[in-house]
DNA sequence: CGCCAGGTGTGCACTGAGTGCCACGAGCGC
DNA sequence: GCGCTCGTGGCACTCAGTGCACACCTGGCG
């Protein structure tokens, strides 16, 4: 029943738009009562969404399954993960999703409300795991939004790709340059710097003397 | 005729909240017809935030008027800025917004859509900026999300404080942590860095011997 | 003065989303 | 058979939002 509606909604919006089809369209092309279908989805907007409540709740789970000694940084990453295994699960349905969400304005809200829950699950978790840390609360909230904007971007660039390039490659990079940003490496210091200070990213195996030399050109002691 | 039905609008949401309360009563009690807020607003949402609209053409213009010579991260700082004192200018007002728009889900969900205007119009124009770095979509992107999750952070704190906290020195001191994060003093570092890495942040008027110490010490060469 | 043009406010009827309520029918235990 | 519940459908209602037409007012022009 779910999935008939689902069909049959999709049917409808692709072939005369989402605004120009009534949910009394859906349901007689479904075949099934009105009333019935704000049994299943709550809103129109929601027959559109039809699987991130139980994305949803498979990351509230993953987070909740964490251990103490997991990184944060690393997990909500790997959480982030799971809502783009979600979209690659259904490659063509994701696809026709993207491209109807991104001409009307009204599911675009509908879009950033879910994606603001998934927001507010990383940074949730992250608040607890950075307890009592200077500025944690604030580092959690920045930490959160940058992995879902940094997934977002990588997720959207594969949905108009029409989902040929490799999805997972694509957020993993992105990922990366979060975590690079933001990772256990250097938090403590990082937070509340004044301005007028000099970041060094350094390998832990490369040459002492060349670690040196960038150091002290950054400063302008040279 | 405007503030009339803003004034009205929220007399009412606060006293008998906002679901309950019908665009039909706000028009009796400002004394206009119904088809006149629908003139003024597109919307009901949109009585609950009457200045927001002029406040992103605000802010498209301050970042529309920067200079090929400021500074990216520290402009798109400063247009946060003018959010927060759009809501500085009317503390009352902001706070008892606040607590409406936390109670009211549909609420919430247009915030987000406005707080996404705000962030795409940071994001465009920081890619435009970062045309040519490599990754610098994913970094406007990254950037500007984490710009305005720490806006809105010390926003929010501030609005619970019931305006009491100093506003501008919670923005500043979150906007400060974003930008030790992501300013330019290593975006080319940072970007695609490897996992086994270690970032020192040193002040720059610091002993150089003392950085260098540092370093021995987190590169495990001691 | 008469007339006209444009903007602003209003009334009315209509569409469509979403809700509450009740009725019907199919399964199932007693 | 009789309850019973549960999934479903139908009906009427509220309310947001829109299109249309009309009234009014104001200012310019002959």
């Amino acid at each position: 029943m779910r999935d008939a509606l689902v069909t049959a909604a999709f049917q409808l919006f692709l072939e005369r738009g989402y605004e120009q089809t009534t949910v009394d369209d859906i349901v007689a092309l479904a075949g099934v009562g009105r009333r019935s279908f704000f049994r299943y989805f709550p809103s129109k907007e929601d027959v559109v969404f039809p699987d991130h409540e139980r994305c949803l709740a498979d990351m509230t789970a993953f987070l909740a399954a964490s251990g103490e000694d997991d990184e944060p940084v690393q997990r909500v990453c790997d959480a982030a993960r799971l809502v783009l295994r979600m979209y690659a699960e259904n490659p063509a349905f994701s696809v026709q999703r993207y491209r109807l969400t991104k001409r009307v304005p009204g599911l675009r809200a509908y879009e950033l409300s879910v994606v603001w829950r998934y927001e507010r699950a990383l940074a949730e978790y992250l608040r607890e795991r950075f307890a009592g840390r200077r500025d944690g609360i604030l580092r959690a909230d920045v930490i959160a939004a940058a992995v879902v904007a940094a997934h977002n971007n990588a997720l959207r660039s594969w949905l108009r790709s029409d989902g040929r390039d490799d999805a997972e490659a694509a957020v993993d990079h992105a990922l990366g340059c979060v975590r690079s940003a933001f990772g256990t490496a250097a938090p403590q210091r990082i937070a509340g710097a004044a301005e007028d200070v000099v970041v060094v990213v350094a390998r832990r195996d490369a040459p002492l003397w060349r670690v040196v030399k960038e150091i002290e050109s950054q400063l302008g002691r040279n």
